[in-house]
DNA sequence: AAAAATCTGTTGCAATTGCAACAAGGAGGA
DNA sequence: TCCTCCTTGTTGCAATTGCAACAGATTTTT
């Protein structure tokens, strides 16, 4: 039932149902590895992932990859936020695993409803919740690509990821090397050498994706 | 008068005033210079930029400085999007200009209203604006800072700029040098020196702060 | 108006990062 | 099983970036 996402979250099946259609909205599934959206022409059309997860990706001049944000589900995308593909580079959204994608326009969310109907506003309130999350993955992402070196990306990230582990279980890096090179804008044999130096002075320990950090706090802030 | 602010955009005096003291929100000014929040203990306090700018800064172990955002009228910052001082930096959120910034819990926002006043639900609409529009620059922060060089950080930067400038101006860089390398997280004679090699090929002429790209078209994707 | 502070612009040298190439280790399909 | 494709890991060399120092310009303060 595509009527129930987490758009109308505490909302009753007749009203889920009466909304979907009152809104334009359409569901589409795709295949793990097929483009979700190329970004062009999709006007204020957002997309929001109902299940599996997706990457937005740019490709510059160069065929260089660079990963711009990864969605997992309640992931939400759209060109009205990223950046649109322009004459120096190709940005796509493109389904990690299998998707079942929620579109839907962000005039027609925000129009003012005639009947004022109470749903309507918790539509509005969930959207919300959406936004906040999209904001704080975005920072989060911008503390990784502000650090200067190398280094320091990865390390914040691995922090980053640590934090974000239950209680109890062993962190983990969601990529191959290779992708989180991409994912941290940086050249993958820079990123090995890295790696290689942190582990080799024990800040670090990786067996296949799972790690743990070990770090030195001397010179660091009183807080 | 406090009570009329974005957040409360739509509403009428006396709704205004009443949800201000039933949110619990207060209004503090700033002067140019000063620090408005250093990102301890705020828990899930929100602030809203009024009246000034202000830029969200990191000073790392060496005292690098770094500026992970600027926020202009509309902005809006907390610990809950803002990843938080850390023992291996310090972040503040500093007033630019003299500043007038509107605090507020986003549980006091989110908590159901037991009135279920229709205010509210427009309150509600008004902070998603502000949201989207955070999620919005923050994306374009991601968009520069992924670049790889500094020349593409530069022109990166250089093209929001250019597009965000009303018809018929001249586009201008808002900051110093100096700060502009500290916003694009690279050091400030490297960016010097990118800026002279693009004067030099005649891509970029700038005077004080008025900047003008001529962008060179080949090698491009065709879109 | 003079002094102080800040910003711009440049440069040589050092450190970091990117690039290319290659060997070795899975994973999955024919 | 063998073959292919993809990822990991390493390295020498080249290019980019950071650092430090300094001179001149500009702005602010006294």
């Amino acid at each position: 039932m595509p009527e129930h996402n987490i758009l109308f979250k505490g909302i009753d099946d007749y009203d889920c149902y009466r909304m979907f259609t009152c809104f334009n909205m359409e569901v589409k599934k795709f295949r793990a590895g097929s483009c979700i959206s190329d970004y062009s022409k999709q006007g204020d059309k957002i997309g929001i992932i109902l299940k599996g997860s997706a990457g937005v990706v740019r490709y510059d001049v160069n065929g260089v990859r660079t990963i711009i944000e990864t969605l997992g589900e309640q992931g939400i995308f759209g060109e009205y936020f990223t950046y649109p593909s322009s004459a120096r580079n190709y940005v796509e959204v493109v389904a990690e695993k299998d998707c079942e994608i929620l579109f839907v326009r962000r005039s027609e969310l925000l129009k003012r409803c005639e009947k004022a109907c109470t749903c309507h506003s918790r539509v509005v309130e969930n959207m919300l919740e959406l936004m906040t999350e999209k904001a704080v993955s975005l920072s989060e992402r911008v503390e990784v690509l502000s650090q200067r070196t190398i280094e320091s990306k990865l390390i914040s990230f691995l922090q980053i990821t640590e934090e974000k582990t239950a209680e109890g279980k062993t962190p983990q890096i969601p990529f191959s090397t290779t992708v989180l090179s991409d994912y941290l804008c940086v050249n993958r044999s820079a990123l090995q050498r890295e790696i290689a130096k942190l582990k080799k002075s024990g800040v670090l320990t990786i067996s296949k994706r799972k790690f743990k950090l070990k770090l030195n706090h001397e010179n660091e802030f009183d807080i």
